[in-house]
DNA sequence: GATGAATGAGTTTTCATTCAT
DNA sequence: CATGAATGAAAACTCATTCAT
């Protein structure tokens, strides 16, 4: 049980890493299992298709956002501190695992997304989505629509990141004017409006 | 010559217009000529290979857009004027042009780029990039690297029409949000010091 | 004992199923071994291979065949009468077990057959032969090869029962002329030659 | 254009030798190239899968049989005379062309047959139905249904060719006994009805 | 004996590229 | 230059068979 557990996630791991480098193209079955340590056939075994495969990564991905983020989210503080707090856990999620990030990029635009997969619900949109409903039901951010919320901040954060690992060497500087692009979204999305009793 | 010139345009227009609507994966080269009218054999008269072709589409997606965007800058302008120009230009070339957009964002993310074409001057690139130089060399924006802040107002650029183009029957209310992304982000790079004789 | 000849009759029967439905091409072991309710890797108990088990099935259905006319043939009944019961019988097997008809007449005209299969006697085939070799025995038919002579009358029944099934609803009034097929036969093989003594 | 032709004649020639040797199992794609003098790819030039392929020979097999027997059709002569030149024809025609019986035969018994293929028109069966029709419409055979006649006549051509072919050497006998064959059948499907004016 | 995950050779099919016409 | 048939390497996927549990 804990094998075919381990196996299923060391093909998962091994096919992310994989199309992180080469993408998609580059990442035919027989260079995944052969990466995985496994028989090209053996596949086929935890996933039915190549697609099925690349789908189980994207939900895989997900739950790993998911989990990272929200396992530092503190209901408990302010909406302004946890949504500091979600923008510097979800960066970090990012340069901590470059192969996700490098994955998830490559999904989100290309055809596997949105033909079938948007059909299912994931885990992180889902979760992200009711963050930034919390801020509205708060009346801590404008009210808008979450989801086009949660779109912008992570397209942002994505950039970001990009961002920094592109240029990481060469400007140390940036990194301070790329922090405040957090405190812009902020000053945009906040509700500015006087409560009235 | 001028034959020469249309029927690599023709072609050239064929595969973005496949890619956008199939991916990478869904246009060999024979649907391309297809969809061309040209024979399959003929795309190797004006490109050495395939990749050689979705990089010629690049750099054409990339000319149009910098014409587009280019023409329509007035440098009499104040910067902040030139700022949303740019901002309802670039907006709108996207939405006039979908296949565009929707090429752009598969080959930034795609392993066909960051290989060699990124060793190639891009004019849009370096449009844009010279277009914040000069709003910096105005005092108007912020002493930032002008590449990263061009990176960042672009990809807002791209989730806003994005969005526009999901939610588009759905909510008439968010244009009006998605309209407060340029402010925002001006209000972000805008230069507050006061400037000292 | 009981459980192992349940088990490997449990095989063949659901093999023989499932070719019947898909053809050879269509019936995995896996697929085999699922309908069965097996591992797949149980089958290799009862069968050396897949080859092996298709071989098994051939002599299953020859069996059957031959225990139920065999079983239902009355031999102290004049050779006429037992010609006529031999075809009703014969017809009425493979009216009740179509899965058996389907796949006897896939098996014959497969390379399965008249590899290796040959080479083993056919209970059936046996059985088949010395019934029409006891005919002329007997002067009731004429002094032809009895090989021939089954194969014939076989192939005519098989043709017949298949016509049955595709043209069932159809048309009523063709079972009548069918009927007439086996007095047919009967009238070309029966032994006109006055006795002589 | 003509060479084109010829490819593809080469290529159903090439498969129509090794089915009918190895069957549908045990001839592959490859192995259909190599023996055509092909490349594996070119043979998708021609037919679009390989069940295209085999539906081909099929229908390639279907008008040869017909052209052969209904080029020695004589309408003017009697049925009974046209009925016997029909058996001897065919019955010539399978044993001039081995492969094209061999692949005929395990065609109507493999999955192939009654799935798509029993949709499109065959020529060869057409012209059979018909043949029989134009006997009962000059009331030289019984009122049956034509398509009926035609399957027990056909099957009973191509049980007797099996039984030369096996039985070639072992029997010179035998081959005047199965002559009868169509003379036994033909007693079966007259009409012996007087006619009444 | 039973299981079913693992294997890897073999199968169908695709497609970038070439080249004779 | 244009064509499109031909190529064959490489891709996704299948499946009979084995073997550790």
């Amino acid at each position: 049980m804990e094998n075919l557990l381990n196996k299923r996630k060391c093909i998962l791991e091994s096919a992310l890493e994989l199309i992180n480098e080469q993408g998609f193209h580059g990442s035919p079955i027989s260079k995944v299992a052969k990466n995985a340590g496994v028989a090209a056939g053996s596949i086929y075994t935890y996933f039915e298709s190549k697609e099925e495969l690349i789908l189980g990564i994207y939900e895989y991905v997900s739950q790993n956002i998911k989990a990272y983020v929200s396992d530092r989210d503190d209901e408990t503080l302010d909406f302004k501190s946890r949504f500091f707090n979600y923008w510097k856990n979800y960066t970090r999620f990012y340069e901590l695992n470059p192969a996700q990030h490098g994955f998830y990029d490559q999904f989100l635009n290309s055809p596997f997304n949105s033909e079938s997969s948007q059909q299912f619900p994931n885990v992180w949109h889902e979760w992200s989505f009711g963050f930034f409903q919390s801020g509205i039901d708060q009346g801590a951010i404008k009210n808008m629509n979450p989801t086009i919320l949660a779109i912008l901040v992570n397209s942002n954060i994505n950039s970001v990141v990009k961002i920094k690992n592109n240029f990481k060497a060469k400007l140390a500087r940036n990194n301070v004017d790329l922090e405040e692009i957090s405190k812009l979204i902020w000053e945009g999305i906040k509700d500015d409006k006087p409560k009235v009793f």
